[in-house]
DNA sequence: AATTTATTCAACCAAACGGTTGACTTTGGC
DNA sequence: GCCAAAGTCAACCGTTTGGTTGAATAAATT
């Protein structure tokens, strides 16, 4: 992660870090991504262990594939589904950015806290 | 990031998680985190350089409050808003954890982009 | 005491989300 | 050729989201 300035971080791909974040927000699409970590299925095999109808697990894997964090292989009449490095690396360079800015201010961050206790137990809460 | 098991990653504070990507999938949300990463802000200083009313600002401070991102001291009549670690930190993991079989696997990866390529090509598309 | 400033709250609205069901297309197996 | 299987599509439904405006609250200023 060696040349990123805030300029790029801030204008680079906002529409697809959206689409990253929003496909990451929902459990049931990290489940499916964790699943798919330990090697390719198809849509029908993504949907066997949820409770949940194959259209509704179908709909997640297409908001995967239009956030590109996953890419769909044709095969016959099943669709083959592999992660895809491209979306999360650039999720994880967004945070990995941020985070350092969060990690160096940690001490100024505990006093935060720490007054915020002091305003609590002054207003007896 | 050591300790971090398969089962540790998916059952670790997936609500949380839900709340922390959910919060990074707005745009205005992440210019607020990056603007907060320079310093502490009130809300109405956030709200300035943005083509939208107080309130809508407000709301998205209260959205990064509630995912932990952000927190917030009551100081008079002022908000003073600060960077928490702690959310990111958390995605941050997650991400990192899975982004690792990502890049295991993008040999495979490059078989399956070519591969598609060609399946678009054979259908004159 | 009256006013302005910082912020939230409440009601409302249109659009997006996450799920359902049923019909449809494509492919594979007998 | 026929039927089952894999998957998507379309319509629908309730809930959430991202914004608005106007009123309400609380602290600072005059």
């Amino acid at each position: 992660m060696s040349g990123h300035t805030l300029n790029h971080m801030v204008e680079h791909s906002q529409h697809g870090l959206d689409a990253t974040f929003a496909a990451l927000a929902d459990p049931t699409r990290r489940a499916i991504l964790a699943r798919l970590a330990t090697g390719d299925r198809t849509v029908s095999e993504l949907a066997e262990p949820f409770d949940m109808s194959l259209a509704a697990v179908s709909k997640h894997v297409g908001v995967l594939v239009k956030s590109d964090l996953v890419l769909q292989r044709k095969q016959g009449r099943e669709r083959r589904c592999h992660l895809n490095s491209k979306a999360l690396r650039d999720a994880h360079g967004w945070i990995e950015f941020y985070r350092r800015f969060w990690e160096d201010s940690l001490e100024s961050l505990a006093r935060y806290v720490e007054s915020q206790d002091n305003d609590k137990k002054r207003r007896g809460k």
